[in-house]
DNA sequence: CAACATTTGGCAATCGCTTGCCATGGCACG
DNA sequence: CGTGCCATGGCAAGCGATTGCCAAATGTTG
């Protein structure tokens, strides 16, 4: 900053009366210098205020202590937890946390890690546009840890919306659905292609039909054409891909008159803040969104120390389940 | 990062043929160096792929080219638009942006500051929790920017509620209100003084009784203790201080059965994600948060430019409106 | 008490870049 | 043709830490 002059190093050996590499050690190193010496370096250090510069440390050695989050649009709330949970273990761990908005595109996403790359330890990539491909080729030149999404061979924590969808579908079943629709998300998404796939897998298995439309963009914006497009397919149940998604259905089911859940029923992903406000109160798969930002962190700084020994990463899994609200009920006849 | 070793100005001068100051020269100070020699320098660079490294640069000269937010509570809705605002411009300034949560406590906000203070040029302290002097005493040795808190001889950018405030009572004064209670926010929060202030001098104007009870926690859980006393206090209109509380009450209320806005009208402020969803869909105070996070890291960085010249520090004021939506309605006889 | 091992602390190089100062060369001018 | 000025580029000194290597001091052992 622009304050006067910070004491560094120099000025607390002079001030013990040591070298600068003796007061380096006393601090880093605490074993390699005499316990008199340390605890005397460490009171000086202490009056004086000394405060390691954390550039000049990172410039000699190497060690940033700072991470950055790139997600693909901060305005989205199903990113808060996300965002929540790995800022406040990066904040545990004593890590600076840089927080970028790549606004949903892959090139943003590849630039901001080649910009940030030589400020930052590591990157969760929340959400990830980028090509499979193109996300391993930066892997080998920058430490990459993706959260609700994954690649072979890369450290991941995902909430795993298997569980959930299938909930959904038993959930559906039971209510006397014969059949549903998937108003799916963005093409690339992998979310949205694992949703899809544990409900079809789920319906069939139910005996359900299960129809996918879309993509549409993930929003509530994209809920007119969402709900048009699943009643115009005649389910009397439509899974949105994400809570954005459903309550902008509700939106225009509402407009058009239509009943929920009396002619249809609406189910969304990400139990976001709000899904609960609308009207009616909107079913949904929800999962440890935070939990998942915390271990991605976690995983991050676990790689960067252990590097070496092990080769294989982690994948960690969390688990989803379905919120009932008011937005599902009994098929209509 | 960990990769094998990127290209430094001395790869760049060494292929070019110059020296590195040169390279240096010709990439930041254009002007001091022959057009044909630059051109030829930048090629270079451009072909090795050559990128500054920010951590060297910084401990050089100075200049980071990073700021910091400091947010009271990221997982509060209120945040977003601020938070998006101000990583928005930064990002077009071509700053990093680091984003710190200080879990509602000054110390924590005070520490953090601290603790970055080397790595950044500035600071944006959003609702900052801390005492006014502490805030001006650290604005002497950091760039400090406040957003929707002002302190007098500090830079800031505020939304301001008086005319919201006022419209609300206007609105609440038409629809035949005689008395208003304002659920307050935290003690030492500065809108929820500026709230209060404007909506009893415009209560005053229009004969309208008003008292305020609290405080309350600004958010839903501390909306049942706030709707029961508002309830008690027996006024027909309540005035949240923020619609997290509003929101809280609403649900309160409906649990006691009471009628919004059939026998008390309830408004709120900030309209967050969500405001427009509850039921019945919430009145409440809107803002310019997005603009005000903005402006505030333009405070920042043109603060830093022409610090000698610019003795008076800005205060941006933005406006605010209310937005009448369905918790609001004829006071009841 | 000599010979050797172990601590302990200092010197100096280094990380990658910026910048003050100086040396050089070209030019215009008297 | 001599002089002075300006444009241009290089040298080298930092910025504030870390760390390999070495020297001195201390302790251990036969």
């Amino acid at each position: 900053m622009d304050s006067p002059r910070r004491t560094t190093i120099y000025d607390v050996a002079r001030e013990a009366g040591v070298a600068a590499s003796t007061v380096s050690r006393a601090l880093n190193n605490p074993r390699r210098v005499n316990p008199a010496t340390r605890d005397h370096i460490v009171a000086v250090a202490e009056r004086l205020g000394y405060r390691p510069d954390p550039l000049a440390t990172a410039l000699q050695s190497g060690h940033k202590a700072t991470i950055a989050m790139l997600v693909p649009d901060i305005t989205n709330p199903h990113f808060f937890g996300t965002i929540r949970g790995a800022e406040k273990r990066a904040s545990e761990a004593g890590l600076t946390f840089i927080l970028a908005n790549t606004e949903e595109s892959a090139d943003n996403e590849r630039n901001r890690i080649e910009r940030l790359s030589r400020s930052v330890d590591g990157f969760v990539l929340a959400a990830s546009r980028m090509e499979e491909e193109t996300t391993r080729e930066l892997a080998r030149d920058y430490n990459l840890v993706l959260v609700n999404r994954q690649v072979r061979g890369l450290p991941s924590a995902v909430v795993d919306n298997g569980a959930g969808s299938r909930q959904v579908v038993e959930h559906l079943a039971s209510l006397g659905h014969r059949s549903l629709v998937y108003l799916s998300g963005p093409h690339r998404s992998w979310p949205a292609a694992q949703r899809w796939r544990a409900l079809r897998a789920a319906a069939e298995a139910h005996g359900m039909a299960a129809r996918r439309l879309g993509p549409f963009p993930p929003r509530a914006e994209g809920g007119g054409v969402a709900a048009d497009a699943g009643l115009g397919a005649g389910a009397t149940a439509l899974v949105a891909h994400n809570d954005l998604l459903a309550i902008g259905m509700l939106r225009r089911l509402a407009e058009r008159g239509v009943s929920v859940p009396g002619q249809v029923s609406v189910v969304g992903y990400d139990d976001i803040f709000g899904a609960d406000l609308c009207v009616p109160a909107l079913t949904t798969v929800a999962g440890p969104q935070e939990e998942a930002g915390r271990a991605a962190v976690e995983l991050l700084t676990r790689k960067g120390s252990l590097s070496r020994s092990q080769p294989a990463p982690q994948q960690v899994v969390l688990p989803s389940h379905l919120v009932i609200r008011r937005s599902t009920g009994p098929a209509a006849p």
